[in-house]
Parts: C-alpha cells; structure tokens; sequence
DNA sequence: AGGCTCATGACTC
DNA sequence: GAGTCATGAGCCT
C-alpha cells in the first residue's frame, strides 16, 4: 500500500533526519540515529495524492526551506519555517506547540510558563506530554522548554540532543 | 540541598 | 475508567 506520505532526507553535520511531509506541510522529522517513527496525523493517510505533480512542486519547495531552517537551528538561530501539518493533533497539542514557536533562540520557557500561558496554569504537566508528542522536534522548539528551576526535564530525542541544542544557543541547564 | 509525596490535566489503551 | 507522564509545590529529613 502506497500512502502519500513523502520521506525525504536532510543531510546536517549531526546526520540524516527525514522529513515527512503530507500534502498540507511538513508533517514529522525522525531523529538521526534510527529513532522509532513518530506519530504523524492519521488523516493525511487516507487521502489521496490527487495532483501529484503539483504536490511534489510544493513539497520540493517545502523541503528547500525545512533544510535551511533545519541547519539554522541546529547552529543556534531563528528561521523561517516551512508549513506544519498538525492534521490529528489535538487543540490542546497546538496550542502548546504554538506557544513553543514563539520561544525565541537563546531563550527558555518552563511547562509551567507554558501552561500558563495558554490559560490552564495547572496543565503542567500535560503541556509535557504535548512537547513529548511533538512530530516536529527542533523546528519546534521543544528543547527550550526546561522544568521550573532551570533544570534539564526530559526529551524523546534522548537528553543528550536536548542538552546540545541548548548549549548551541549559549544555554546552560542546571543539571 | 536532596528526596518523597501528591495534586493535576491530557492522553492512551 | 485506570494508568502513564518531558511538572511543580510542599514537606520532610
């Protein structure tokens, strides 16, 4: 079975990520070192790929600008993003998720700052569990985002990518 | 300071 | 519904 899910890779000096993309963006990256795949938006699974041609235009497109911004951030600066397919995701995901976009490089927020900042101060700890269901790592800068006291917190990509990542932005967790 | 417990909200099975 | 958390605050040594 054939879905119209596109992978296609992003060559970085850390290793290969893949790129999903659906027809509306950029849907899911896989870390470098053979991560398990990440849950990506069911829906875009069953539709299907009606203007193929059309679709790989924009999806190359897409792919020039998720490289760029890819490397970008992996080098500790802002850039501009491809658009994000969230399809099957919950509000509550992306709102956290938005909130997480307006972290600028260089800076941190804490889950409880991102809780609060979407209305529901005491959701802490769910606004973990939307950064963990994260499709987009990196782009999406779940790796800003540290517990109350600075401390490092967890990540899928496994802490040492979390702690790198901030280190490039001049960030340095407690722990 | 470090460790333990518990309230809490969203998500998954 | 019960169990799982990438939290946070509070209370103990």
């Amino acid at each position: 079975m054939k879905n119209n899910f596109i992978e296609l890779p992003i060559f970085t000096r850390d290793g290969i990520f893949l790129a999903h993309y659906s027809e509306k963006g950029l849907a899911g990256i896989d870390w470098p070192n053979g991560r398990a795949e990440l849950p990506l938006g069911q829906a875009a699974q069953q539709r299907r790929p009606t203007e193929s041609k059309d679709i790989s235009a924009k999806i190359k497109n897409w792919h020039r600008t998720t490289e760029t911004a890819l490397k970008k951030i992996l080098a500790g600066k802002k850039s501009k993003l491809p658009p994000l397919d969230w399809t099957g995701k919950t509000e509550f995901q992306k709102s956290v998720w938005r909130q997480m976009l307006k972290i600028s490089a260089g800076k941190t927020k804490s889950y409880g700052e991102i809780a609060s900042a979407i209305g529901k101060p005491k959701a802490v700890r769910a606004v973990g569990g939307a950064c963990g269901a994260n499709p987009v790592p990196v782009l999406v800068p779940c790796h800003r985002v540290l517990a109350a006291n600075k401390k490092l917190g967890g990540f899928s990509g496994g802490l040492d990518w979390k702690r790198s990542l901030l280190a490039r932005e001049g960030i340095k967790p407690k722990n």
